[in-house]
RNA sequence: GUGGGUGUAGCUCAGUUGGCAGAGCGCCAGGUUGUGGUCCUGGAUGUCGUGGGUUCAAGUCCCAUCACUCACCCCA
């Protein structure tokens, strides 16, 4: 063993990796049917852009970014997180100035610079989607039900959603200087107390019980809404309850990223290490000027296909939602004849949409053999010189042993009313 | 960045008081030269993470180091 992974991360193997892909199809089958559109935005950016549209006051800038100096002297980051790359794509394409709102979606790799542990790697995948450009508590709405549909789908039972809102540009400040107030108070140590100065919201989130037990006084967000977010929030609670999507309301629910405003939301998952959010997301009224352009207002989420494979795991789930893979027809050549004929009928087999394969490798018969038990193919499709000469070859139902005679010419279109739907 | 745990065959792991490097599974071959699974027989595979030290002798004890892993901080 020369090399592996770097540290931090990992690599998915089959069928590890087939559960992984089927987890992005089943986040993003609700999107599609919501009329989300898929995009895909280059795995590094402007680190300038995240440093403004993530927060510098936020542990991911300050302390978490692949960043690095390009041959052309350009500042370039690895994509923490998707949503600043996004809105930048969909501000520099214009696509504000279409149909409102805009509705997309992505999947991909992102990057973090962490110590590793379970459920926490420095490289981790997200589907993630972004509605932008409306201000309306029915979107956000759609944007958590969405989310909840999709781990639904998956048969997850043990997904618990939390709900708060962070309000807006005109209560959030008096409610953070009240906090700040309550803080300063406090015995902490000196990180702490110097987030208590730059993202004071954060410090609510401490998972030390020592903090947590200061805490129980701490003022809330909910009792420092404004008459608006106050209202929104209600609607968005109230169409959830309608919709039957459950939710709990967690006043000291913050996030990590600075441009939340208002509905900020959770997915929680207890039991895959000591990570528990398996996705999350929210409303980010003014993530657009913060990145320098124009006033548009987003709500939007990413799930973490990582943690929710986890999940799955732990939930017994694996089989159920991972796809059948291999080929259903394996064909077994006994000589060069054999071979240059079973290599045509593969093609042909494949071409009529049967998923076929050959024994490589010159194996004796027994070992094809062995190949075609192991690929998992309900079929062998056997063929030697004596049945060359038949002009037939052999079919070979792996389940029951049961073996017949088929003619060559017969095979595609047999296969095919066995195998096609 | 900080703390705990673990490193032995491809995988999962045993290895006693320091005394010849092991098991199960997997893999390969044969039993069966045109037939897989079950069964039987045989076989291959090791820098015992790495480097140093103690000792007649180290997988085992000591030191260092690296990797993996779990957790803290933080986050999806």
């Amino acid at each position: 063993m020369t090399f592996q992974a770097p540290k931090g991360t990992f690599d998915w193997m089959p069928p590890r990796s087939e559960l992984a892909l089927s987890v992005r199809e089943q986040m993003s089958a609700p999107l599609r049917l919501a009329g989300y559109r898929y995009v895909e935005t280059p795995a590094f950016e402007d680190t300038a852009l995240f440093a403004r549209g993530v927060g510098e006051s936020t542990d991911i800038v300050s302390k978490e970014m692949y960043t690095f100096e390009d041959k052309g002297g350009r500042s370039i980051t690895l994509r923490p997180e998707g949503t600043a790359a996004v809105v930048r794509a969909v501000l520099q394409h214009g696509l504000h100035h279409g149909p409102l709102p805009v509705k997309v979606w992505y999947s991909g790799s992102f990057y973090r610079y962490e110590r590793a542990q379970k459920g926490r790697y420095r490289h981790f995948s997200q589907v993630g989607a972004e509605a932008l450009g409306v201000e309306d508590p029915a979107l956000d709405a759609e944007m958590i039900q969405l989310a909840a549909e999709a781990f639904a789908s998956l048969g997850l039972t043990g997904v618990e959603l939390l709900l708060n809102s962070l309000g807006c540009a005109a209560c959030r400040p008096a409610y953070r200087s009240a906090l700040q107030d309550f803080l300063r108070g406090l015995d902490l140590d000196d990180a702490t107390r110097a987030r208590v100065e730059i993202n004071p919201l954060r410090v609510l989130d401490d998972k030390r019980p020592e903090v947590r037990a200061q805490l129980a006084e701490a003022p809330l967000v909910s009792d420092h809404l404004c008459e608006a977010c106050k209202g929104y929030h209600e609607e968005v609670r109230s169409l959830l309850r309608t919709a039957g999507v459950a939710f709990t309301d967690d006043p000291r629910l913050v996030r990590g990223l600075d441009y939340y405003t208002r509905t900020t939301f959770e997915y929680v998952y207890e039991g895959i290490g000591a990570q528990t959010a398996v996705g999350g997301g929210g409303r980010y009224d003014g993530l657009s000027e913060m990145i320098g352009g124009p006033p548009l207002p987003g709500v939007g989420w990413a799930l973490g296909v990582d943690r929710t494979v986890l999940a799955l795991e732990t939930e017994g789930l694996v089989e159920a939602n991972t796809p059948r893979a291999g080929v259903e027809v394996y064909a077994v050549p006994l000589g060069d004849e054999a071979r240059r004929v079973l290599f045509d009928l593969v093609l042909e087999l494949r071409g009529a949409g049967v998923s076929a394969d050959l024994a490589f490798g010159g194996k004796g018969v027994k070992g094809a053999m062995k190949g075609a038990d192991r690929s998992g193919a309900a079929y062998a499709l056997i063929l030697g010189e004596r049945d060359i000469a038949a002009g037939a070859a052999q079919v070979k139902h792996l389940a029951s042993g049961e073996q017949t005679a088929v003619p060559l010419a017969e095979i595609v279109t047999m296969f095919k009313e066995k195998l096609v739907k």
